[in-house]
Order: structure tokens, then sequence, then C-alpha cells
DNA sequence: GAGTGGTCTAGACCACTTT
DNA sequence: AAGTGGTCTAGACCACTCC
């Protein structure tokens, strides 16, 4: 382990995979390994960075444990995409009764640009001056059962309300459109009933009881980059969660 | 690797560290090793199943990211505990408005035994005829906000409703006195106007919104053995989920 | 100081996928 | 056949905890 200790600044007995780790996700957040692109081998990893294959081995495994890479026996280790499937159903939590996905449709849309409130500058990363604003309504089976309202900084979201009409998935175009990987969530659950505005956007009876998210949703490094209030109207439907 | 695979029935290949994992399951289901109980050293435990300190390692590791054993460097591994606590707020996930945690007593509390339904016998192991049925009314601050039915089968858990009162927590009595250890949970959340039993026992006004938890719990060897609906009137509080 | 888990290495072989 | 990830080994040293 000499030789290793040598060839890097290790800071204060730090393992040796965290700095894989911190290296790889510079590059990916960088842009510099993009979304479906092939890594290098563990043993071609770990001999750039002078670690063993064991080492590299180990980072990469944490790395998709935390969805940040895919790993397929037999083809190799590829940076995750952000596909609108995979964003969708991992992070769109609304189930049908029997547990099967339905793929929600985007009905309104509207996006604008404002001072942020107190509370979401002490919670985005930078704690921006302003923030976009989108305002969608989605239906599932043509029924109108989501109100979302997302908030990002604008600084890390330059020219995002000219993108209007938004892609279905927000974090499809985090990703393609500002290098942005969304890859962990918070969520506060609430009953409550539907407030008038909800309830005039979905055309829902004043009072119906709904489910209210409160999300917020981090990057890569761990920054706060989105904040969303979800409202769901839950006929039927099912907001799934696993506890392990 | 001959000597190792010469020592054991490796079934198909299947990983040497899969069968350590299962060994020690089996080992945990059994009482055998009993929560609290110290594990053998990695060393120790690779010798006794002949396979090396990794491998062992491996699947220790394993089973501690699924929450049965936990590791404390210089210290041991040992087969974790459902202590009231670590029970209570790993599946208990009502939180305060600033994401504290508050202690929920129990109010009311009624056990009774009937014929299972069509969809207890198909969800719950063993398909029984009977369950159990735990009907539980918790308060928060002195306000009565959660109501729970647990449904349990009776051929797992002789002689529950002679152990009434319960614990407040079920599932450190399902560990301690039926070596039972619940260690992972679905759960379909939906937001409902209160039913007039529900609202009656909560002595909440009729139609109140709340959150609706429809969970199955499993045990450490994946069988479903509790199947449990709460209601929840989250004002302040929040149900807390995290996505990764 | 003794014992534990945590990290790391170097090398081997296996299983899978693609060419 | 070549290249990848998956498993396994054996041995080393480090960091932590307890006596």
């Amino acid at each position: 382990m000499s030789a290793a200790s040598g060839t890097r600044e290790r800071i204060l007995s730090a393992p040796l995979y965290k700095y894989v780790i911190e290296t790889l996700i510079d590059r990916i957040a960088s842009g510099e390994l993009a979304p479906g692109i092939m890594l290098p081998s563990e043993a071609d990893l770990g001999a750039e960075l002078g670690v063993s294959q064991g080492t590299a081995r180990k980072a990469l495994i944490d790395l998709e444990r935390r969805g940040i890479v895919r790993r397929r026996q037999g083809v190799g280790t590829f940076v995750a995409a952000r596909t609108p499937e995979s964003a969708l159903f991992h992070f769109f939590r609304l189930r049908n009764p029997d547990g099967s996905h339905s793929v929600p449709e985007l009905e309104e849309e509207s996006v604008r640009r404002r001072k942020s409130s107190k509370c979401e500058r002490e919670t985005l990363f930078g704690r921006p001056d302003h923030v976009f604003e989108i305002e969608r309504v989605r239906s599932i089976d043509g029924r109108r059962l989501v109100h979302e309202i997302s908030v990002v900084p604008t600084p890390l979201f330059p020219g995002l309300p000219e993108r209007s009409p938004l892609p279905n998935t927000l974090y499809v175009l985090y990703q393609h459109a500002y290098s942005i990987a969304i890859v962990q969530a918070n969520e506060n659950i609430r009953a409550v009933s539907g407030t008038p505005r909800v309830c005039e956007r979905l055309g829902a009876a004043a009072g119906l009881p709904m489910l209210r998210v409160d999300r917020m949703a981090r990057d890569l490094s761990g920054r706060t980059v989105e904040q969303r209030t979800s409202h769901f109207v839950t006929g039927n439907h099912c907001y799934a969660v696993e506890l392990t």
C-alpha cells in the first residue's frame, strides 16, 4: 500500500475508494463522462488512478448502488442515463391499484420567473434571489389527477422559460440541457383538502382529499437543485413506497 | 478456490457469499443467534464455513445493508435488535414539521380472531384461514392522530390475544415473542376522507382528509407476515420518505 | 496490547457478452 | 477468442475499542 499512498495526496487517511468515487463523480458532473458513455474497465481505471482493480471495483459498486452508473457483466460500466422511463418511474411513484404504471400525460404548463421566498433561498443551492416556477397539470387515463409546482434557481437553469413546452419529465431536461443529474430526493407527504387553486386547475370538487407531496431533489454532488410541491388525486391510484 | 468448492455443496455455481448469508439468516431466524448477540469475527466465521475472511466480510456487509446485523469497528458484528426506538422510527414515518420525531402513545387497543378475507389469504404467509386483527389508536402530543389495523396469521402468532395490552411497537413483540423479525415493507399511500369508523375512533370531523397507508410487512425470509392499514391525520405532521 | 472491523493489494478463475 | 464484470483468496496494514 505504500506505493499507492505515495502517488496521490491521501488526505487524513480517507479511504482510497472514496477518492476514486469523487474523481468519477467530478468527471460525470463536468460532462467529461456523459450519460450513456462506457467507463474504463475496472483494471484500466485502477491503473489510471494508481489503485488496484479491487479498489476501483469497490468505487464502481458504490456508484451503481447510488444509481449513478449501470454495470452489465460481460459488457461494461456505463454512466446512467435518466431516460424518460427510468426518471419517471423512479421518482414518480403513482401506481395503479394493481401496482402497474400508467404514463401521466402533460395537460397544461406555465413557466415564470419570480423572486425567491425566504424558505426557497435557504433550501436551494446557491441561495438564489430569483427562481423559475414551473406549474404543470398531468392526466392519467384521461383524468386530470396531478398538479405540480417545481421551483429551481435561475442561475443553474439559464434560458429555461424559452424551452417551454418542456418535456414530460423535467429531470431528463435537467440532465441533457444543464448537465444536472437528479439522483436523490426527500419527500414529505400529507393529506390535505385541495386548495381552490389546485382544485380549479384539476377540475376537482373543492375540498377533495389529496396527497400533498413536498420534495427536495438533489443532484450528484448533493446540492438541492429543485423544490417541488405536487398534489395527487388518488382515487384508485396509490403512491408506492418501499421501506427497507 | 478449489479447496473451497470441495468443502461445500456449491449448487449451480451460486456465489459463496450467498451461502454464508443464507447460513447466517437461518441461524438468526431459528433463534440460534438471538438479537443483540455478537457474531464470530470475520476471520472465525470464514474459517468455520470454509471461506476466506473476505467472503465472510462480503456477506456481513450485505446483511448490514439489509438491517439484519449491525457492525461497529473495533467492537464486532451484532444481530440487529428491533429496539422500540429503531423499529418505531424506521417503520413509523410520521415526522414533525421540522423533521424531528414525536413518540406516538398508545390510546386504545383491541385484538380479535376472525376468518381471513380472500385477499388476506392470498397475501399472508401460509394462506391462513384465520387471522388476528389488532386495532389501535395512537396519539401524538396528546392528539389522537393515528388509527391502525394490523392483520397477522394466527398460526405464526399463537396466543397473541392473551398478551394484550401489546407493546407500543408490535414489531418488537413479533421479534421477542415469536422470533419474527420485520425487515422490509411495501406501502401504498392514498389520500382519503376518513371513514365514519376511523373518524369516530379518532374523534375527528367526518370527512377529514387523511393519509391511508396500506402496508405489507415481510420478515427475514421474505414471508409476508403482516398486513396493516393505517390512517393518519396529518395536520402539521408529514409522512417522510426518501427516494434514492 | 489484543481483538475487532475497515481498507487495500495482487492475482486467480468464472460467467457473460460480443466479435 | 477477447474483453468485461463477478467471485474468491490470502495476506497485509490501519483505525478503533476495550481492558
